[in-house]
DNA sequence: TGTCCGATTATGCATCTGTATAACAGCGCC
DNA sequence: GGCGCTGTTATACAGATGCATAATCGGACA
């Protein structure tokens, strides 16, 4: 008659937060913070609800860290695009943009997780800051292969206003392509990720990026055109 | 010894509607979807849970609501500064431009309103079709200010896809500004915003742009260098 | 002025949420 | 092989939440 007892599982302290953390993520991504209760939670982990407070202390906890390691894996996905490319300047730089613009950073799971916990992130001090290191670690980086195109006669506060705006493209078309995922070409973000970028520091990025699979084919006209 | 009765107080039904939409908005803006609950939104408005129920059927429904006029607000916005400005087609654009990267559009609490809403957005195809519309209509003005410019040589397809990017580079700074206030200097994301369109389209936004506030002094080097 | 209709309020209820605490079970150690 | 340590489970509980319904009050209309 009794509800049958979970059977008995000892696992690494590290499996159980991990596991923790991914339930946590793949729920809000699905369907924002509400959905994300204690309960759902657990059972997605594969444990039972009292393990959160175990291993986290507390629910809040247990967000703060499932919002960090998004944070870092996102700017991590940029610059690991970097290693295994050339070093020609203009070709790392579309290395750069192009994968911040196909899947898996532009994924309607990530926007979604990273809209959910936008006020948690601006009530906490904590996650606050982890959000702004994020933001200017990613930027810096870009800032830093713009600097490496060499173009004469460039100042560096015109380069921080430039990465800025490249900045601003990325994350609109990231936004867009996360929401919208049907309003789009395959590969058209890119494209006009590299376009735009280019056009914004006077570079022709698309010569430079043949090596790219979303270059090459099909450069005009192609699919909807709305 | 009662808990004394709030007092009965008659209103128009437009009124009623309105004051519990702005409740639901500012509740959401402040603290996400979760601080939105049928009391503390009936507080904030200044009745009883009830009218909630009886104006708009669920709270659901409301929540509904609340998100259709943010939308159409933001749109608004945007259009509304293009009357009573110059005929010229650049002066057009960089107004357009301007208004969407400075107070009211640019806000703390309209980014944390979109991004609560975010997750019953995509939940709801109402609500989903209510976003895609109004993206599309702001895109459209956009491309119909970006034809005006009449470049010659300049193909429908690439329109579309200068809209696409145009949009992005000022969603991205919208975002940013949004989450990140004090990252920036005042003015800062205007001209960064026309900087970028201009470039995106070939065309100095700055130098039809003097009638902006933001335009004119201090072109470089000001305030903060991160 | 009296009366009735509907807007508004107050109360009740089933459910869910987070947390605290007690009970349990597998592993390592002697 | 018995036994404690601790990872894990189960239960309890107070508060919150959305919704339904009954009670009440103000004004319009005759």
């Amino acid at each position: 008659m009794k509800p049958d007892r979970r059977p008995y599982r000892r696992e690494s302290e590290d499996s159980r937060r991990e596991a923790l953390i991914a339930a946590t993520q793949a729920l809000v991504a699905e369907g924002g913070p509400r959905a994300a209760t204690v309960r759902a939670i657990a059972e997605r982990a594969g444990v039972t609800p009292g393990l959160i407070r175990h291993y986290f202390g507390s629910k809040d906890e247990l967000s703060r860290a499932a919002y960090r390691q998004l944070i870092d894996g996102m700017t991590d996905k940029g610059a690991d695009a970097l290693s295994g490319v050339g070093a020609a300047p203009e070709e790392r730089l579309a290395a750069f943009v192009a994968a911040s613009l196909r899947p898996p950073v532009v994924d309607a799971g990530a926007v979604g997780l990273w809209a959910g916990y936008l006020h948690t992130m601006r009530a906490d001090p904590a996650l606050l800051a982890a959000h702004e290191r994020g933001y200017l670690r990613y930027r810096d980086v870009l800032q830093g292969l713009i600097a490496a195109l060499g173009r004469p006669g460039v100042a560096a506060a015109q380069m921080r206003q430039e990465a800025i705006a490249c900045n601003a493209v990325i994350d609109g078309l990231w936004l867009e392509g996360g929401v919208l995922p049907h309003g789009f070409a395959p590969g058209e973000l890119v494209r006009i990720g590299l376009a735009s970028v280019g056009a914004i520091l006077g570079t022709d990025l698309m010569a430079h990026g043949t090596f790219i699979p979303e270059i090459g084919k099909a450069p005009a006209g192609e699919g909807e055109t709305r």
